[in-house]
DNA sequence: GATGAATGAGCTTTCATTCAT
DNA sequence: CATGAATGAAAGCTCATTCAT
């Protein structure tokens, strides 16, 4: 990453890369883009295979850092996946190109594809570590801590997947109390307990807005 | 479908599709797998984008409409949710190739795929309508549907996947219960209220198993 | 030609054939457009390439038919000449597909197209046969009636052509006059003689019309 | 142009593309006769229909140019006719392949085939020219010019190419003079007035060789 | 007679990779 | 270090022809 050239191509791979998908992606835009000779790339990297590693490689580790930087030691579990929610979202935010990678090229049998699947594995084991710590401190219910955390990735990354394509200007972290919430609490968050007592069963009291109509709003 | 041929190819391609990836699959290696000739393939679908597309429609709906089939009127939106998890599992667990297919090819903006998020929304949607029934009938909390239900969806996916991956012969319905309780009352449940007296989270005490060691203990 | 299906065949090969050209033109396309299956066409013609020596056997023949039908043995050597001109462009008006035909697929040294031009050489005999009989008679100058006839033929056939792609609903016959003129008596036709005394060479002197501009103005 | 390799797959093209037809000709053949891998002429060329195109109006440019050079300004236009006639006799000579392609390729709906009569509009303009200009001098009767310019360009061109396929050896200058008499004077020339009194028309007198033998007489 | 599903050879085009400069 | 012309294997697709019905 020292030579600006390197940078550069860099750079155009993840645009490319993820704009096109690793197969249909070709050398030639590449080198286009990061404004140098298709020779070059292979003078940086052996192969495009080994350049779409290198890319996953930093970029999912540019992901856990950025999201466990902002984990201190004092937090709670409850403080500390709050702020996984909030994180990966900014970090899906910033590096909207990238999370499209994540999530298109990680299945498959091929050795590129194997090699992602280590990276994402590492990365959720940190989410699932927090899982296991709020265990044990009793905050969270005794689950199974993979599942907890592959879902919590899971339904992240496929939300703000879902929602890049159907708007790219939209801003993700505006989801994160509605993670946080469904999360913690689930879908039934009888929040105090005793809460919630006069449920309005009653058919057709205040019904559901139109799906359509709602999508969103925020408190 | 009537044809016996184009079940064999329908089938093949399934195979090749989830094995390969849409851009690796060629229709050589369907042709050889389904036992025709390459023209053959191309006399009942006019291109491999076709066959792709075909294939994508038939198996989402078929997925809509194995969980849809499952859910009864009288149901409460807590077990039609309890039952949309199962089900999809099983849907998974059964139809593996396919759950490869569907998160690996959606996101991009060739026009199968935009024609894919098409088909992911219409099955979404039928999850956000189970969790807008929910709210309106009280037994779930006010929250975005949309994110609940696309987090739902993204979630049992991407777990799914993950494990279909680290191993093939995983029995997916077994993380049903986990799923439950975790959207269900989420992380921290303390279910009864004022129960879950005696959780030993003291320090030290019981100390999680290893990560590596405990994947998966179902209790 | 008996069947009706062979003279659906017959002329949908005709109309695909001009549009499209041997090559590009497709059985297929022939069949959907004759109304019959696919199969059916190998029923009655071996193959594409007979099917199109056929089809052009039988035009060459009804061209070569239709000029010389009205041609009396009466008829000075000018007259003859003047009557194929004007029934090889009636002829090109009502077959214009034919005519497309013609030029298009005679050169090459395919089988198909020796037979074609064997054909054309056949017709243009008899062109030659008119030229030889106006030499023989004094009508018309010594001179080699293959090249005069053939040039004829060739004249009249691309400005035909030329005429058709330009403009569909050309009224070719409209040409006749002036071929007559040119062929009959040259570019510098002085008539009766003694004419055209004072040809002004000058520079400058009343520049051609706009050659846009006059094109085709009958007299 | 300027690179060896661009001229071997010009050279080859033309080669090909005049003796298979642009349909038939493959890229592979091509490929071969230039001693070039396939992919180098997709290296210089971005499509078979691109080489094609780019060969044709090279062509058609060079026969304009060729006939073109040879005119002066202190030329009547019966010499500069002559001169047109002379020289694309020469050119169809020194050219054969590319006079092939020219009659063969140009009468279709495809865009290389408008593209290409385009070019053809554009040589027999400058025939036009010359006509126009004979009119205008007073040297030609008054006429439609394009159906003359078209006229001597397609008697000029099927004859050559006749000729070409009849006798790939033979010498197409020849048939200059013929058609200067033809053109100049038409079938019916009474030269100079009054002259050629003894035109041998006495019938039976020096009958015509029979067609077949007497083909190609020079005087 | 007529059909149309099936075939497979053959085509154009793409693109990762190499290598002489 | 950097280049870009050259490569050739491989892919998607077409279509004349066949043949069982």
């Amino acid at each position: 990453m020292t030579s600006s050239k390197t940078r550069m191509i860099f750079e155009a791979a993840i645009d490319i890369f993820s704009e096109r998908g690793f197969e249909k992606a070709t050398m030639d835009e590449i080198a286009a883009k990061a404004n140098v000779a298709k020779g070059t790339i292979y003078y940086h990297f052996k192969s495009k295979e080994e350049l779409f590693v290198f890319l996953v490689e930093e970029g999912t580790e540019l992901l856990r850092e950025h999201v466990l930087a902002k984990l201190s030691e004092q937090m709670t579990a409850t403080d500390k996946m709050r702020t996984i929610i909030h994180e990966q979202l900014t970090f899906f935010k910033d590096y909207k190109d990238f999370c499209i990678i994540i999530l298109r090229e990680a299945w498959g049998e091929e050795q590129r594809q194997r090699q992602f699947r280590r990276m994402l594995v590492h990365y959720v084991h940190s989410i699932e570590d927090v899982v296991l710590a709020g265990i044990h401190s009793g905050e969270f219910a005794e689950t199974d801590s993979s599942t907890a955390a592959w879902s919590i990735f899971g339904g992240l990354s496929i939300t703000a997947l879902n929602h890049l394509f159907a708007d790219p200007t939209f801003d993700l972290p505006t989801l994160g109390p509605f993670f946080e919430d469904l999360l913690m609490r689930g879908l039934t968050h009888r929040d105090s307990c005793a809460v919630q007592p006069e449920i309005p069963h009653e058919d057709g009291v205040a019904p559901p807005p139109s799906r359509e109509a709602r999508k969103l709003e925020l408190p």
